[in-house]
DNA sequence: ACCGGAGCCTGTTAGC
DNA sequence: TGCTAACAGGCTCCGG
């Protein structure tokens, strides 16, 4: 499921693969891949445009384009992107395939068809209601109380929400959570300084973990060449229910917040 | 304004 | 062992 280190990791090999390379042409083979615009216009407007840059926000790839265009990706849960030899046979369900002017092609492969495309000239439209980085300078300890005060539900599915800070997922949630001593049912407004001291540097050591493992091979991820990430292997409590925490010895609980799964120690974190 | 739940999807896993 | 049903979850939309 990839999240901000697995996405970040996606872009590291990608942006070698791409900037600099041309778009030809491309085909799709399941029209809602394509969230905006239609397949049609997206056909037209991206025609012989090279990739410039490339960079991540959020869980987004961001592709900017010659021309002054913003291709954008968003894998969700299973989704994975390549950049392979055009005479490598597809897999069924690489849903749109970009020909680039040297034999090779940008696959945008979904088995359970999350992952969306987009192409957009002003990217605020899609991006604009993100909250901040959580790897950026901008992210202090008071700007992540400032985010939280806001909010009365409970602290775990907080994290998740995308509007209040960018690029967690439901490992490093419960990671950051348990690396941070709190419990993720605490109402987000009611942590104290040392605790909010505590997650922010927790938040922050665990998505820098995870971009070091490049990423976490649980479920479906892989990094584009078809390896796995390390990170499954340095967690201290996601899918570990019934294991004992390496901090404290008690046995990691799993519970659902918020509809989502939802792994803690109740031990240690408070 | 905030929050919880449904829906999108299909490969994998759990349970009978 | 083999089948079916439940599960996995990032994000958007909707309704309370």
């Amino acid at each position: 499921m990839p999240e901000l280190p697995e996405v970040e990791t996606v872009v590291r090999a990608l942006r070698p693969q791409l900037v600099g390379r041309t778009i030809q042409a491309v085909r799709n083979r399941w029209p809602r891949h394509i969230a905006t615009p239609t397949l049609d216009e997206l056909q037209a407007r991206i025609h012989g445009r090279t990739f410039q840059a490339i960079e991540r926000r959020a869980k987004y790839i961001v592709c900017h384009l010659t021309g002054k265009e913003t291709l954008l990706f968003h894998l969700k849960m299973t989704g994975h992107l390549a950049v392979v030899s055009a005479l490598l046979p597809e897999n069924k369900h690489s849903h749109t395939i970009f020909s680039l002017n040297n034999d090779e092609e940008l696959r945008f492969t979904d088995p359970r068809k999350f992952g969306r495309v987009y192409l957009v000239a002003n990217i605020d439209d899609l991006l604009g209601g993100l909250g901040p980085e959580p790897l950026l300078s901008d992210f202090t300890p008071q700007l992540l109380r400032t985010r939280l005060q806001k909010h009365k539900r409970a602290i775990k599915p907080t994290l998740l929400d995308q509007t209040v800070i960018a690029g967690i997922g439901n490992i490093y949630a419960d990671e950051a959570l348990h690396e941070a001593r709190i419990l993720p049912t605490r109402p987000a407004n009611s942590l104290i300084l040392s605790e909010l001291d505590r997650l922010h540097h927790g938040i922050q050591k665990v998505l820098r973990l995870g971009i070091e493992r490049e990423g976490a091979s649980i479920s479906q991820y892989v990094k584009p060449d078809g390896t796995k990430g390390d990170m499954q292997n340095a967690v201290a409590v996601f899918r570990r229910t019934g294991d004992v925490c390496y901090r404290c010895g008690r046995v990691i609980e799993r519970i659902i917040l918020g509809g989502r799964a939802t792994h803690f120690c109740p031990g240690c974190q408070v």
